[in-house]
DNA sequence: AAGTGGTCTAGACCACCTG
DNA sequence: AGGTGGTCTAGACCACTTT
């Protein structure tokens, strides 16, 4: 549709299969533009995107480089930086979900202040333990405002973000994550069949749709022997200064 | 020195002050580049800067939203997208180290592969407690070639990226992390004065400079009683889509 | 229909790195 | 000195939201 975004994904297609390979010089902005046929402004919103991710860095007077990718076997490492628990981290594997307790009652206090709601108003409240290729992996535990969209346990059982996605027209698109170790509750390691106090990553996540809306609160347990996850940051000299 | 970031130095200040609230309408971007006096491109970089930082967003036809800030209470909370350990990510908080080991030896080959060095290279090797305000909070365990630069016990007293970045020119610019949470092994218990096997929350890092070089391969643990970390994460529908 | 942000251009000049 | 990426412009047109 958009020429940055087609330029973009041509050039991340041909670094991710090698024809330009890593920690090599890629050709110059001129070339590309030329080869695209597009302006040096278009062509260097497409290589923003790439610099975004990850994957090329530029130098002033020197140029453009493919990044030195480290270990992408993502087998057991799941991205800290993507939705948790779908299909976008979890590729070609099956996620099963089984519910443990739906309901829906007021808000409490911090569930108030951390989705930005009124005292009154209603919530769904929900735990489920998820599976990924029939092992378990997370507890989860999430209260979510009725307003959002109707839930029942049917939609639990598969993808939410899927159905909030098709039906209510809602894409997480950021999230506010607090990440820590704690030894797991009774209620946690019964779920995902661990000893009690055995260490488990905690992720709070406070979701926020395309309109900066906050649409959900929840807090996810991992099973520590199985679930590592990575992230790559990138850090410009801007965030650092102030 | 550049239009485009003294704007958004501007910008950021009066949200940050409150000056456009959380959760309104910010200004046209043609408002802002005539208060500017720049082109409309010069403007919708210093909004871009914004963006990615999380504390605006753009809905095409509608406008340009200040994003509702949470707690940013930072007491406990450091950023897991921000060097660790450092003056950026503690302000006004007195770090201090204290050295366990310190040596140089050739690289093993997890150390070659991490830090992307021939089988024959040597490296340092050291093991720090860091203590925030004289608490302790993490046991780092630390590798770095030794052709970054010279190292002695005086500079790991203090702070190394201080150091690399004066002295050798060097700054991170990105790392690659892995994140998980364990069973304080024997030595790390000690350090950090916990008991055996207590959880604990795991970094694992690579950190690279800003020409792409990898400097330093670490594992850091962190007492989970008084460490948590957050991260505010933005997605766009690129990263998912492919 | 009006207003707002998104895309895109052709071209100029500057800052930086490498010979 | 030459080449590369970074900044910046004035203006056109498109896509989307709101009234």
């Amino acid at each position: 549709m958009y020429k940055y975004h087609d330029i973009y994904s041509d050039i991340k297609r041909d670094i991710l299969t090698n024809h330009y390979r890593a920690g090599t010089l890629l050709p110059t902005q001129d070339f590309f533009a030329k080869k695209y046929d597009v302006s040096r402004i278009t062509l260097k919103k497409a290589l923003h995107l790439l610099e975004n991710e990850g994957l090329i860095f530029s130098k002033q007077g020197s140029g453009t480089y493919v990044r030195k990718r480290i270990n992408t076997d993502t087998s057991d490492l799941l991205p800290l930086d993507l939705p948790i628990g779908t299909t976008y981290s979890h590729r070609d594997q099956k996620i099963t979900s089984k519910i443990l307790h739906f309901d829906a009652r007021l808000a409490e206090k911090n569930e108030q202040e951390n989705l930005g709601i009124e005292a009154s108003s209603p919530v769904y409240e929900f735990k489920r333990v998820r599976s990924i290729n029939d092992q378990l992996y997370s507890y989860e535990h999430t209260i979510m405002p009725v307003y959002i969209a109707p839930l029942d346990k049917k939609i639990l059982q598969d993808s939410i973000y899927h159905y909030l996605g098709t039906e209510a027209k809602l894409q997480l698109t950021d999230a506010h994550r607090t990440i820590y170790a704690e030894e797991a509750s009774e209620e946690a390691s019964k779920a995902l069949e661990i000893a009690k106090a055995s260490p488990v990553l905690v992720i709070e996540q406070v979701a926020y749709d395309q309109k900066g809306r906050a649409f959900e609160f929840s807090k996810s347990v991992f099973k520590s022997s199985q679930s590592k996850f990575i992230l790559d940051v990138h850090m410009n000299s801007d965030r650092i200064s102030l």
